[in-house]
RNA sequence: CGCGGAGUGGAGCAGUUGGUAGCUCGUCGGGCUCAUAACCCGAAGGUCGUAGGUUCGAGUCCUGCCUCCGCAA
């Protein structure tokens, strides 16, 4: 089965790479564009395109979909299939149209819950029991196209999106493996998403940040977890914004107003929280810093508890 | 050359207008205690990231390099 894959994050070079590994012929790859990052802002390949390079496959990184352009590399491909993960781009519907078995796709949620670009993130935030995977076929409208399979993940208590994220990279993998094969035999089944039940994941931004000390010691939890490893979690101390990356709970009340720090030592910075309850923060990084346990900032910079 | 911050004993930090380095915690020894992560006394431990430069003298000024972090996604 002639197939083109598009993607560009991690996930999507997990799943690539166990299509390959599976034997299936993936003629070409699609991805954005390099981009600039990290510091030095140097022109970063994705890790798609990185793994396609290792394996030899020609790699197309058009910067847009519908000026006919990439169009007419499809046609000239002539795919049977186009598996898409995380490609960051809604695909046009004339091309939708041409693979033989189609486009289908592998999105990083239970469908029809949480569609768009930050599902993972969304399923953490929330405090969901659990997230996962689902294949489908690609629909014009985003991700609401009929499911194929899903696969289904525990969302630890202190798991954060980033470490989600890296347990689900397998997974996707085996999901999409799992998918084709299906599909070339003709035994995929096809189960329209219920639509009434679709939320919206939307991405995150920096503006999320900031921690609501008057929400419940678990809502801030998953708010750190979420955010975690972008754009995290932030407080404010002392007149400096603080990054947060971990913090545990504590049997303790107090009638203190939320936010009002309550101790400060070995174990962290104990703050007030929503309901009378409080929360301690363990792991933070101060502007400049790396992160840290919270008590190994305390050392050098001591803080006055308020309870 | 995208912008900015930082590298000081095991950890986190101070270090004033340049004059041979301090604090908190930890570690080790001793004491007190029924006992303790508590308290008291004492000790060990630093070529101040690195290579040069300025100077009578630099952690403290200048330059190169290395490493780390933030912004940007």
């Amino acid at each position: 089965m002639k197939t083109v894959f598009m993607g560009t994050p991690q996930i999507a070079a997990a799943s690539l790479a166990a299509v390959l590994d599976a034997g299936f012929e993936v003629a070409a790859v699609f991805t954005q564009p390099d981009r600039p990052k990290n510091r030095g802002m140097k022109l970063a390949p994705s890790p798609v395109k990185e793994l396609a390079l290792e394996r030899g496959i020609p790699v197309y990184q058009p910067a847009n979909l519908r000026d006919g352009e990439a169009e007419g590399i499809l046609a000239e491909i002539n795919p049977e299939l186009v598996a898409v993960v995380a490609y960051g781009r809604i695909i046009p519907e004339r091309l939708i149209a041409m693979p033989k078995y189609g486009y289908i796709n592998i999105h990083a949620s239970l469908l029809p819950k949480y569609r768009g670009s930050a599902p993972v993130q969304w399923s953490v935030l929330n405090g969901d029991k659990y997230a996962g995977l689902t294949s489908m076929y690609i629909a014009p409208e985003l991700d609401s196209g009929d499911m194929i399979y899903t696969c289904k993940t525990e969302i630890g208590e202190f798991e954060t999106s980033g470490e989600l994220f890296e347990r689900l990279c397998p997974m996707s993998g085996e999901l999409l493996v799992r998918t084709m094969r299906d599909i070339e035999l003709g035994v995929a089944p096809r189960t329209p998403q219920n639509h009434a039940e679709a939320t919206i994941a939307p991405m995150l931004s920096r503006d999320m940040s900031p921690i609501d000390w008057n929400k419940s010691p678990r809502e801030i939890v998953k708010h750190i977890c979420g955010l975690d490893p972008w754009p995290c979690a932030t407080m404010e101390l002392a007149g400096t914004t603080f990054k947060v990356f971990g913090a545990a709970y504590t049997s303790h009340h107090t009638a203190r107003a939320p936010g009002t720090v309550i101790s400060a030592g070995g174990d962290g910075i104990e703050f007030a929280v929503g309901g009378g309850e409080t929360l301690l923060i363990t792991k933070l990084q101060a502007p400049g810093g790396k992160r840290m346990a919270a008590a190994d900032y305390l050392r050098g910079h001591p803080i006055d508890a308020e309870g």
